[in-house]
DNA sequence: TTTTGAGTTGTTCGA
DNA sequence: GTCGAACAACTCAAA
């Protein structure tokens, strides 16, 4: 028998992997990661989360992990010559670009290029409608889903033959590690979500919402980069529930929605791959956009005067992370204020997430855009200040990010307009009129194709 | 076949 | 202060 070349690409993990599984029992295992000229230009948060995995990955493989940089499609198939491998297997792929690079790769090969298995519990593309149509609202989707199910975990098969001596290059420097950081590898992101499981999770229906809490899981990274299968969580879920309380199933569940919603967007993205950076419906087609100049550099860099936005935008410059409610009032702040086409918005979290999912990005901008799927009633608008003392009661969230606003007490941070010696400390004058703006959006869909 | 009601995440206004 | 109504058009599934 052969070796068998596993490609690791968003599956960064030994445990729960069928494609290693295959590989492992079919032969002689040659993992491999290659650093794709398509990663250049990812931002320093992305690929800091990157090499923590790939190190962790380096050690989880005793040490026969081999890093290749280049085009894939040339790559793989020299390695294929170099190990005289027999197949090459890897984790189905589901994004556009990730389709189209496979395709690439097996047309370069003379030997099979075998996927097991994908990055969903689910794979993208399973759950139809009766008449085998795609679904384009989510709750729908999620009873077929659910009652569709899914497998048990993969094995962590006994002993894996790895193969050795195959050249690579030296492993990137893995970043100093942090703890959000360790999250991002397998080991960590086992060792978080055990912890969130073990009492913190049954709070989550209460406190997903509230950016100045450690209310989440913060496994999106690990999700991200495949160092945890969804299947994982959700076998868990369902282990541990019976043992809970009223209260804390509902929160459970809460959570097994939520990676519903993941399953959901991968699921439209694969069946309308167009969707990553175009408008899904036709139903905003014709609207009038502003092209994205001053105004939008502020709200990149947390300068817009509105205390909630700046303080997730600079979170995710600062953190590469931004916690979910807060991406839909700076998303609603780009779209309905700002009146700039969520594209913009989009490829701006695509640069600075760490744990950027082209299907979950995508497609939370165009819920929030209203362009895409449970197209949002046009009249949905977030006003960034009711949505801050909701949500940051007491103001934490924003002192934690905007320095300049650390002397206002309590809820009043959210109007520092309001406040004496207020906006005395350097931070910005608001630069619209949030009352003014969704009249205009309002107005705007009320006009478009005109 | 047609009808009906519900659909993650909101805000404002007037009683 | 609280509360209900109103704010499109469309998708989907159950009646």
């Amino acid at each position: 028998m052969g070796a068998q070349i596993m490609w690791f690409r968003r599956d960064l993990r030994v445990r729960d992997h069928p494609a290693l599984a295959a590989a492992a029992a079919a032969g002689e295992v040659l993992p491999v990661f290659v650093i794709d000229p398509a990663f250049e230009g990812v931002g320093a948060a992305r690929a800091a989360a990157l090499r923590t995995a790939i190190a962790a990955l380096h050690a989880s493989t005793d040490g026969a992990l081999v890093v290749r940089e280049g085009r894939p499609e040339q790559v793989i198939p020299a390695l294929v010559a170099e190990a005289r491998a027999d197949a090459v297997h890897v984790s189905g792929e589901s994004t556009p670009g990730g389709r189209r690079r496979d395709s690439r790769v097996e047309a370069a090969l003379e030997v099979p290029l075998i996927a097991t298995g994908t990055p969903y519990a689910v794979s993208p593309g399973r759950v139809t409608k009766g008449d085998g149509s795609p679904f384009r609202v989510f709750t729908p989707f999620s009873r077929a889903w659910l009652e569709r199910g899914w497998r048990a975990p993969a094995e962590l098969p006994e002993r894996i033959r790895w193969v050795r001596g195959v050249e690579g290059e030296p492993l990137p420097e893995p970043p100093e590690t942090t703890a959000r950081l360790a999250w991002a590898s397998e080991e960590g992101a086992l060792e978080r979500w055990a912890a969130f499981l073990d009492g913190p999770i049954d709070d989550y229906g209460e406190q997903r919402d509230r950016p100045d809490l450690d209310g989440t899981s913060r496994l999106s990274i690990a999700l991200k980069l495949g160092t945890v299968h969804p299947r994982t969580l959700l076998a868990d879920l369902d282990r541990v529930a019976p043992r809970r309380g009223k209260a804390a199933q509902r929160s459970l569940k809460r959570f097994q929605t939520e990676l519903a919603w993941r399953e959901f967007y991968a699921d439209v993205l694969w069946h309308h791959p167009r969707s990553a950076w175009a408008d899904l419906g036709e139903q905003l087609r014709g609207i009038a956009y502003d092209e994205p100049r001053e105004p939008f550099d502020a709200w990149c860099e947390g300068r817009t005067g509105f205390p909630f936005v700046d303080a997730g935008m600079r979170q995710l410059l600062a953190e590469g992370w931004m916690h979910n409610r807060v991406r839909m009032v700076t998303a609603s702040f780009l779209t309905k204020d700002l009146h700039v086409w969520w594209v913009h918005g989009a490829r701006h979290f695509m640069q600075h997430l760490a744990d950027h999912d082209l299907a979950s990005n995508s497609h939370g901008w165009q819920w929030t855009a209203g362009t895409g799927t449970d197209a949002a009633p046009y009249f949905r608008v977030f006003n960034p200040v009711v949505q801050g003392q909701r949500y940051d009661p007491d103001g934490d969230y924003v002192r934690r990010w905007v320095p300049e606003l650390r002397h206002i007490p309590g809820a009043a941070v959210h109007e520092p307009w309001k406040w004496p010696d207020g906006l005395a400390h350097g931070y910005a004058e608001r630069i619209l009129d949030h009352a003014a703006e969704r009249h205009e959006a309002l107005a705007r869909l009320e006009a478009r194709g005109a």
